[in-house]
DNA sequence: TACAGGAATGGGAGCGCTCCCACACTAGTT
DNA sequence: AACTAGTGTGGGAGCGCTCCCATTCCTGTA
């Protein structure tokens, strides 16, 4: 009797769900009382909420979405944008990763997450247009690029925006990122108390903020161990596979006596590592190997590589925290005809990372 | 002049964008006549139709997505629900390319990606109650398990279904699978050919379909070289490593004469390559090794593993296709009282497979 | 010349909510 | 007794579309 679960079938209604009306009708109240106890309001006497209760849990009522988007301006949906092009390049499961945790904490707020892939310049544009047509109450950037317009275009046009990683050092849009230039520290460290002396890096595309971070770690945790710098130890790669294997042979060539490599990604890493056999350097025994970012690949390669841990997850449910934060904060949405900044102190926050110390060296 | 792009502050208005009837008053025509040419519709005349493109344009006019919605109950958006716990289990990269190829695909036509990261029973409940508050338009479910009753609960509320595999022999529900079958002989078959006669496999779980095919595949594969079965060859993981692992050693116990496994999926193959190296067995010389889903795993692995390759991104692209068909093809959705049942001939796609030959055999 | 039939168009009537104003009704104050 | 100041509550007025029924203006036909 009525306990059909929420099939939507029970009521003799012949079509489509039941309405806040009909919630109404049969709870013998007005539809703005309805409404009130579905929000939550405290503005209802106890006796009336229970009554309203019963009658939405009868008819197996659900508030239509596009009518509350209309009425109330929120979608209580937020977009996360990937390009697609990085979704190739990074250690595979970053994405996943950053997913996991915005859709954690998206779901814990009760809020639906948008997926956008990036794909090319026209789809960016497409995408501007679905912000313009307010599907959404925010949106998050993954892996934006150093001359990236969209996150200023986005907050022009009134949304909140935070962002995994920034552009530059003084980056003026919220953001997450992880500790980076801790995470070369960090790798140097290791490789100097290993007693290794001639440490050598490969770097990601210099143009992205992430790569000259962890060269910027890297450059430090040699100063702080009273090395000197040594460009020919530096060698540029590009995140690829490939790439990590056209630095090495460069360092190889120009340096070798180099016994370490800080090799800015796991990938790179594993580039890297088929370049020294193939040139008969055994690792660890020659030449010591630190990578980033702890993927399977770091786990699987032989032997097991040591690589610098970023907090992925941790990083996504932090952007959807203060994403959300911002929502809220921003009760109508900038866009009036004046100048639609939004001048909040921009937030920022960069989380630790974490040596994970396997055989590589 | 007002080509400031679509910032919507180019017009004088003092709050919000721009809505269809100021096109309508601006183009200095009607709101319907302004909604049939934004929709497309031929009873326009092709004066009329560019006066109000001229106008959209000038205004930076984007339709409002929640109106559009309430009005015309549709919501240009699907939902892609993938179960949390398989997420992890997979070989990674396995749904960021499914999510890509769904992408791709909606983006042609148009229509927004809602991912659901499922990760408890609680959450489940919460997607249903999503659906119900009509937020897409249909459904698509990865690896769903055998006894799922979700893609059911889905039907009965009128959505249209795709799924990427099947819980079952005879599915009902339409979905997009590769050819497990074929890949487990194509495996067996190579391994035939490459000379080596006492044939194992470690499978997955068995009880999903994905499992049983694969497994099949193997059995057809021997039976088709004239080998006769023989189940102490046969040993079930679980689609870890560590269950691959223990698979791996309970063959060695079993068979220690076995020169080869087809392991139905990378992530095992790995587990199952370190146990015969403990174990001294040279691999290819003393056992040959074949996995499943080509990815970076196999590339990665010492020897590189040959793998079976999915099309998991052309998977993804099906599957939004054949949704985006059935839900032109169902107007309304069919939730009126009486049965629900949408009794089209279930479509169902299986992809082939791919063997993809490396050092490992 | 009168009139049917079609093409192009305008605009009313919702879609199902939220917002908010107005109206009870209750207590507490002068 | 006449007031104020709350509480609950009902319901009108939209939100910005789509749908569809007129209405107008052509044509072509009897």
């Amino acid at each position: 009797m009525s306990y059909e679960g929420s099939s939507g079938v029970v009521n003799g209604r012949q079509n489509g769900r039941p309405t806040l009306e009909q919630v109404a009708a049969r709870a013998g109240v007005g539809r703005g009382t309805v409404s009130r106890v579905i929000n939550g309001s405290p503005r209802v006497s106890e006796q009336t909420r229970t009554a309203v209760a019963r009658a939405v849990a009868e008819l197996g009522y659900v508030p239509n979405q596009a009518a509350r988007a209309l009425a109330g301006s929120r979608t209580d949906a937020i977009a996360l944008v990937i390009p697609e092009a990085e979704a190739r390049l990074f250690a595979e499961p970053y994405f996943l990763d950053l997913i996991r945790g915005v859709s954690a904490e998206l779901a814990d707020a009760d809020k639906q997450l948008l997926l956008t892939l990036v794909r090319s310049e026209q789809e960016r544009q497409r995408f501007e247009q679905y912000l313009a047509a307010q599907r959404v109450d925010g949106v998050l950037l993954a892996s934006v690029h150093g001359d990236d317009p969209l996150p200023d275009r986005i907050r022009e046009l009134g949304l909140p925006v935070v962002m995994n990683g920034r552009r530059s050092e003084a980056e003026p849009v919220p953001y997450v990122d992880s500790d980076n230039i801790g995470a070369g520290r960090a790798a140097v460290a290791h490789l100097v108390g290993g007693g290794r002396s001639r440490i050598a890096t490969v770097t990601g595309p210099l143009d992205m903020y992430v790569a000259r971070a962890r060269l910027g770690g890297y450059r430090a945790g040699l100063a702080e161990a009273g090395h000197a710098p040594d460009e020919a130890l530096v060698s540029t790669g590009d995140f690829t596979e490939e790439g990590g294997r056209r630095a090495m042979r460069l360092l190889l060539d120009r340096r070798p006596d180099l016994d370490a490599v800080f090799v800015a990604s796991d990938v790179m890493a594993a580039g890297a590592r088929g370049v020294l056999r193939e040139a008969g350097r055994r690792v660890p025994e020659d030449v010591a190997l630190v990578g980033v970012d702890d993927s399977a690949v770091a786990r699987l390669m032989d032997p097991p590589l040591t690589s610098v841990r970023q907090p992925i997850e941790e990083m996504g449910r932090t952007m959807a925290r203060m994403l959300i934060r911002e929502i809220q904060g921003m009760p109508e949405g900038g866009g009036s005809g004046g100048g639609g900044e939004v001048s909040e102190e921009p937030r920022r926050h960069v989380l630790p990372t974490e040596l994970i110390v396997r055989e590589s060296c």
